[in-house]
DNA sequence: CACCAGGTATACG
DNA sequence: CGTATACATGGT
């Protein structure tokens, strides 16, 4: 028997694919979606009416990915609360309903956001899978039952195989800056690579900074070389669950610039900043892919 | 084949 | 303090 769950909450695993917080989830045949965070991996498809059929068993649900997908924040809560006070977070945010901050770990998102920057969301994707390839320890799903038996049903077994675990500190740490290179980061390479070293040294503490308040962990976490504001507002915020924080980058930019006549509408909504930003954010992005290429 | 991409470090004034 | 510029590489 598979496992469903039930979800009374806006989850739109599309939305959330395409949303720029995480590059590790995939949309394959028959609406299934794969899921990859760290070393673990869920495959979850919408079967409608809230019930979500699941690959993994009912404990690993509530032990990992119901706190991975943010399930005990109130998000049509937290829309209804906002209503009202701007126009266009308004529209943002009925545009964006199904999104959620996802919870994802620390680690991964300051790799994965040092090595966003100056790219597109496709070549972000591509960059995090090439080093997860690479460095990343292989995914085994075989033994697994309940996956298995998930694949099985709904005929996507190719989708687990060569999987990999985003890599740790310590395998990006040993990685030379020409292998890191090779991974298509570019002049991010030695980024990367004082980075990894500063964890694995133990200078850089993720774990501790998980104490700080959030002016002090932003400020700690730019003191990593290729970290600036938007770099560690995205941490904040997608690695420490920090929703007050607002990473500002082009796309909110030029929303601020020609939606908002250049005044930040984001201070308003004080914890949930951060919940408006990325609805602003898929906002931006989505008009501007539909304008671009409707594929 | 230009132009742009979820920016940042560095060098100026 | 603020502003200008280089930066590697792939997607469109």
């Amino acid at each position: 028997m598979p496992t469903t769950v039930k979800i009374k909450d806006d989850l739109d695993l599309e939305k959330i694919r395409i949303s720029g917080q995480c590059f590790r989830v995939t949309h394959l045949e028959n609406d299934v979606f794969r899921l990859i965070a760290g070393d673990k991996v869920l495959f979850i498809k919408d079967v409608g009416d809230g019930k979500f059929e699941v690959s993994c068993t009912p404990s690993e649900w509530e032990s990992f990915w119901a706190q991975y997908l943010d399930l005990a924040r109130d998000y049509s809560g937290i829309r209804k609360r906002a209503q009202g006070k701007n126009d266009f977070i308004d529209g943002a945010m009925e545009y964006g309903e199904g999104l959620r901050i996802l919870a994802q770990d620390p680690w991964e998102m300051l790799i994965t956001f040092i090595i966003s920057q100056r790219k597109n969301m496709p070549a972000i994707a591509s960059a995090v899978e090439l080093i997860s390839q690479r460095f990343g320890d292989a995914i085994d799903v075989s033994g697994d039952a309940s996956v298995t038996e998930f694949l099985e049903e709904h005929g996507c077994e190719d989708a687990a195989c060569d999987l990999h675990a985003f890599p740790r500190p310590e395998q990006l740490a040993g990685a030379s800056e020409k292998d890191l290179r090779d991974c298509s980061l570019g002049y991010r390479a030695p980024y990367i690579h004082e980075t990894a070293q500063q964890v694995v040294s133990g200078e850089l503490d993720l774990g501790a900074l998980a104490a700080l308040s959030d002016v002090d962990l932003f400020e700690q976490l730019q003191k990593a070389h290729g970290v600036g504001a938007k770099v560690a507002n995205c941490v904040c915020l997608f690695g420490y669950g920090r929703t007050s924080q607002v990473p500002i980058d082009v796309w909110i930019a030029r929303a601020i610039d020609e939606e908002c006549e250049g005044v930040d509408p984001f201070a308003q909504y004080g914890e949930d900043a951060g919940v408006m930003q990325q609805y602003v954010f898929f906002l931006m992005t989505d008009r501007n892919r539909k304008l671009k290429g409707p594929k």
